[in-house]
DNA sequence: GCACCGATCGCCT
DNA sequence: GGCGATCGGTGCT
């Protein structure tokens, strides 16, 4: 395992991050000491206060999206859906609202225990590694991240935080449109701000790489 | 009140 | 590969 990211890696703003995030691990450690992580394979980038898309949109604020507001290196974890939480790693100082969006993992520690998380009653076949962590909901679940875990300080504490992996070559990534935004506007729905290991059998959508 | 979601799954072609 | 059902919080009107 490499060091812990710290608030200076975080200071970055988002599109940058989300490159930089590639490669790197997201470390869960759960109470008992449990260790689940994975390699951060796909990710997108969330550009508030002008990015359609983003839940800081022209610098929206609320309950549910108040750590987006808060210092790089943040976690922000929703709810959506019903039923799905997402995380993304706050970046940039307090007071600017950008995140990026974790969308996809390899996963590295705690199989076993992902299987297991992932595998609820109404699944008739079983879940394959692959598909363990290929979507922002499924690592959640996987690594058990929930809205207990928004506004979490990923630089320190004993739960949630990123360690710094093997950098990952230009050669290997793609960058494409983001995912499932096609209702904020053409501008901000095609702009190439969602980053890719395009090889990698982890990722969540195959389609445009 | 109500439509809409940064998604996933099972089932269908 | 595509499509509809799912579920509930959120943010508009």
């Amino acid at each position: 395992m490499g060091p812990r990211l710290g608030r200076r890696d975080y200071s970055s703003d988002s599109p940058a991050l989300a490159r930089c995030l590639l490669g790197c691990v997201l470390v869960r450690a759960l109470s008992d000491g449990t260790r689940l992580s994975g390699r951060i394979v796909e990710t997108e980038a969330y550009c508030a206060p002008e990015d359609r898309a983003s839940h800081a949109y022209n610098m929206h604020r609320s309950t549910r999206n108040e750590s987006m507001y808060a210092a790089g290196g943040t976690a922000y974890v929703y709810f959506t859906y019903g039923m799905h939480h997402c995380m993304n790693a706050v970046c940039k100082d307090p007071g600017e609202p950008r995140a990026v969006l974790i969308r996809a993992l390899e996963p590295i520690d705690g199989l076993d225990l992902m299987l297991r998380s992932r595998s609820g009653p109404r699944r008739r076949s079983p879940v394959r590694d692959r598909d363990l962590c290929s979507g922002p909901a499924k690592l959640c679940q996987a690594l058990q991240i929930d809205r207990s875990l928004d506004g979490a300080d990923m630089t320190l504490g004993d739960t949630l935080w990123i360690e710094r992996g093997e950098p990952i070559d230009d050669a290997r990534v793609r960058v494409t449109p983001r995912i499932g935004i096609d209702s904020a506007g053409e501008a901000w729905a095609g702009k190439p701000l969602r980053w890719v290991v395009f090889d990698s059998p982890h990722v969540s959508v195959r389609k445009g790489l």
